[in-house]
RNA sequence: GCCUCUGUAGCUCAGUCGGUAGAGCAGGGGACUGAAAAUCCCCGUGUCGUUGGUUCGAUUCCGACCGGAGGCA
């Protein structure tokens, strides 16, 4: 549904070495558009290469945000993002230019467009690491009943083995007081905040776009991958978030000599492979996409759609400029 | 040339004391509300190398042949 009062803004999704980085730059040539980045490693500085941000050549002038805002051993959240990414929305509509929020991450866009209030509360370690030893020493078992005694809704949706999950949930109670189902169902606002556009590039034969994988991780390696995932071994401890990015834990047993360069690659290429799944499961899933076919000449079906998009804007709600100029 | 071992799912291999077979990995599908590039769940039919024989019945036993590995000449 269109609104007049809502800010318009495009999003793309889509999984890993689909293009989304040179669509959305040409899209924000074409429409006077800022990059608001939803991506939940890109936001660390230092961590370029395997991350496979946008070099300043292909930026091409054009703003990105949420990229190089934080050093890696900071933690970042959903909350976090969807916090920020409102910010830099409001501000780029002020400065009078489309916003075109573009990453892989789906949890921060699926949070982003439907606008997910998430609760109020710090992170505080000491509870997690408490509840991490509860789990080690009890067992996975013994928290899902735990869980089941304060949110059995919940509880009943979640695997024991999802533990991650398990102890969340737990956390949120105990931090709360608000239960995950109770979160889960106050936290959507009645109408989505913006006039969205949700563009995901998708590929009907899979080979393809893992022979685009393959192919890039090849070009990391030469760009210098190894001596950054080095820098991140390094600092595994304090890197708690991006310990666990793709494209570097590949390259740990190498670094100790539990296996061959060759190996570590041919792993990093699988294990982008399977992430690349698991973005199109949720992409799938997601309401309201419009696919686009990354071999299909993708910019041009997303140039109409845009155009689209905006001249609906337009027409609703009456203003003579929404149709940005080039 | 002879001897030994070996040939089972895309790959690595189990297994059937004869009743047409199952693990890991790869691959596919799904979930996802403050770690999400994380975390978790579900999915295994394949001429059991080929071809004869024995048998009610062979992937399983026997023979030959073909491929692979090793050994002896």
């Amino acid at each position: 549904m269109v609104d007049k009062d809502k800010t318009t803004i495009i999003a793309i999704g889509g999984p890993t070495a689909s293009g989304k980085t040179s669509l959305s730059v040409e899209l924000a040539k074409a429409w006077n558009g800022e990059i608001i980045s939803a991506d939940s490693m890109q936001i660390y500085k230092g961590l370029d290469i395997g991350t496979a941000k946008a070099t300043p050549e292909e930026q091409q002038g054009i703003p990105h945000h949420l990229v190089d805002i934080l050093s890696p051993e900071q933690r970042f959240s959903a909350a976090d993002f969807v916090e920020r990414a409102q910010q830099c929305i409001e501000e780029i509509v002020q400065r009078g230019k489309l916003p075109i929020v573009v990453g892989g991450t789906g949890l921060y866009i699926e949070s982003l467009l439907k606008g997910v209030q998430f609760t109020k509360e710090e992170f505080d370690p000491n509870l997690r690491n408490k509840l991490e030893q509860e789990a080690a020493l009890y067992g996975a078992e013994e928290m899902h009943r735990r869980l089941q005694q304060i949110d059995p809704e919940y509880a009943a949706t979640l695997h024991p083995n999802n533990q991650g999950r398990v102890l969340r949930a737990i956390e949120l109670y105990l931090q709360t007081g608000t239960t995950m189902t109770e979160q889960r169902k106050n936290s959507l606002p009645p109408q989505q905040p913006y006039n969205s556009l949700l563009l995901v590039l998708g590929c009907e034969n899979r080979q393809t776009l893992y022979d685009r994988i393959n192919l890039r991780v090849d070009q990391m390696v030469q760009q210098g991958l190894e001596q950054e995932a080095r820098y991140v071994y390094q600092h595994k401890h304090t890197f708690a978030t991006a310990a666990q990015a793709i494209g570097y834990k590949e390259f740990f047993p190498y670094f100790e000599q539990q296996q061959t360069l060759e190996e570590s690659v041919e792993q990093l290429k699988q294990a982008t492979r399977k992430y690349a799944k698991r973005q199109l499961t949720w992409f799938r899933r997601m309401e309201g996409v419009h696919w686009l076919q990354l071999d299909q000449n993708p910019l041009q079906e997303a140039m109409s759609l845009v155009e689209q998009h905006l001249q609906k804007v337009e027409g609703n709600c009456g203003k003579e400029k929404l149709l940005w100029d080039k």
